[in-house]
DNA sequence: CGTCTTTGACCTGCGC
DNA sequence: GCGCAGGTCAAAGACG
């Protein structure tokens, strides 16, 4: 993957375009690399301990949303512009910088008219590629934002609000892994760009998107066609696949069912260069508030029926396609669904739980962001939804990067008259039973974010690490994957 | 019964 | 206009 990655990174260079490794070694801010080569793993980017998170200028951080409820959407991108500037001035707010940088991969179209990728500038896939990997790296690898950030692009890599490096070690995520995820949705963005990229991908319509990259869930988190479906806030109904030419995976279509009308859609993939990871495109946006309660099938709670046992996937409605992916199925089938449905009861209560203790108990950061923009709960429904995955062994840091991916994909709360029902379901909720991935997911925040957090004191770790049955679970270290968020703007 | 997934057919946008 | 590819529709069937 890393491979693949500083292959097109000489490739573009030997292309006359450089931009890329010239921005990186602009940064001055790779470890041990200043000849350019990238390192291949989180260790040796000499990430931040947990225990420091990454912290952006406040001002620099504010909360907003956007169309597809990302709460920094909004914010005075840092890095959106003064493309002169290198690191420095970066670093300088910012001690043990090149440590603070969050792993992210957040791209942000910025500057008003800009488009994502601007193909009238750097035409052809190969050159896209080459003008976005700034930002694929950038924010796959967690580089420093502005380090990376091509003067030829109007891409910006914003930090994280919630990750931070020691969170991305512990996730035992790979650079290359985050590049190669960054790629993805660098790939991803050029499928929206102009029509004048030289024709080789196109798109439909002028839409904003979104395109987040997570880890793939396991066997657990995946139907028996090997199809996986990560689980967010939002219930999703498939309503199409399609093999994607080039990708040797089927690209799911889901609309939202959360809500009748509402024209949210999103597409799932598994990564091109990494198929441990899952590219997601949003698209459109939730004209609701989000649910509180999912339909009880909606979405990916319904893993599969057993139609599918013949494997359904990868045909889809390209049967043109000969491309058939079809994957290994798990045996328990009635298991997983079970469990599916399981996680979907579990999912009120542990937006409920998690809500309050996150808001309560995490980073100070996340916690001021997730309360303005109505509880950070999403997230942690997020990682409920994918609660399910916890109970098997397999690594499932994917909820994690779950909760990573809500993170910047938190939905729109009206303004005014839902909070307080909001709040009352919270309320109803909160004599059900604590969902222990809350409380792993709060602990390891706690744990990340473990002082001077105001009224995240620790007493609410201790509660949460009482209550916490999972705590071998803390253990990430097989994680192979992050997530990375890249947000593209509209395109006019 | 309601909701889901699957999947072939169809639609749309684009380049040639 | 044609072909390709991405995106969507909708019928069929499964599940709880």
């Amino acid at each position: 993957m890393c491979d693949y990655f500083l292959q097109r990174m000489e490739g573009d260079q030997a292309g006359g375009g450089g931009d890329l490794t010239d921005i990186v070694r602009a940064g001055g801010a790779m470890p041990g690399n200043s000849d350019g080569d990238l390192p291949s793993t989180a260790a040796e980017w000499q990430l931040q301990p947990a225990d420091q998170p990454m912290l952006f200028p406040p001002q620099q951080h504010q909360p907003s949303s956007d169309g597809f409820g990302d709460p920094f959407a909004g914010h005075g991108d840092p890095f959106s512009t003064d493309y002169s500037s290198g690191a420095a001035d970066f670093l300088d707010g910012m001690p043990d910088a090149m440590a603070k940088v969050r792993f992210d991969g957040g791209i942000s179209a910025c500057g008003g008219g800009e488009q994502m990728l601007d193909m009238g500038r750097k035409p052809l896939l190969p050159r896209g590629m080459q003008q976005m990997m700034p930002g694929a790296i950038g924010g796959g690898m967690g580089m420093g934002p502005r380090l990376m950030q091509s003067p030829l692009s109007p891409i910006a890599i914003r930090p994280y609000p919630a990750m931070t490096a020691g969170d991305m070690m512990k996730l035992g995520i790979t650079a290359g892994q985050a590049a190669g995820c960054a790629i993805d949705a660098a790939v991803a963005g050029m499928q929206m760009s102009s029509p004048r990229n030289g024709g080789a991908i196109k798109r439909r319509k002028n839409q904003a998107r979104k395109v987040v990259c997570i880890p793939a869930p396991t066997t657990a988190g995946s139907r028996p066609t090997g199809e996986v479906v990560p689980s967010d806030l939002w219930a999703w109904r498939k309503y199409g696949q399609k093999p994607i030419k080039g990708s040797p995976h089927p690209r799911g279509y889901y609309r939202c069912s959360s809500s009748k009308g509402c024209s949210a859609r999103k597409q799932v993939e598994r990564s091109r260069t990494d198929p441990s990871m899952l590219v997601i495109t949003y698209t459109s946006e939730h004209n609701h508030p989000w649910p509180t309660q999912r339909n009880a099938l909606a979405g990916s709670t319904r893993s599969h029926h057993g139609k599918n046992g013949s494997g359904g996937s990868g045909s889809g409605s390209g049967s043109k396609s000969s491309h058939n992916e079809k994957q290994p199925q798990p045996n328990n089938l009635k298991e997983e669904r079970k469990d599916h449905q399981t996680a979907t009861t579990t999912t009120t209560a542990t937006t409920t739980t998690s809500t309050l203790t996150t808001t309560a108990s995490t980073s100070p950061m996340t916690v001021k962001e997730e309360t303005m923009t109505l509880g950070g709960s999403s997230s942690d429904q997020a990682l409920a939804g994918d609660h399910r995955s916890m109970n098997t062994a397999a690594g499932d840091h994917c909820d994690l990067m779950g909760h990573v991916f809500s993170e910047s994909y938190r939905p729109i709360i009206p303004e005014s008259g839902h909070h307080e029902d909001f709040f009352a379901d919270f309320a109803d909720l909160a004599e059900l039973e604590s969902d222990p991935m809350n409380l792993i997911f709060s602990k390891e925040y706690m744990e990340a974010r473990p002082s001077g957090t105001g009224d995240h004191g620790p007493e609410k770790a201790a509660v949460a690490k009482e209550l916490d049955p999972f705590d071998d679970l803390l253990d990430w270290s097989t994680a192979s994957t992050a997530g990375s968020t890249f947000e593209q703007g509209k395109i006019n």
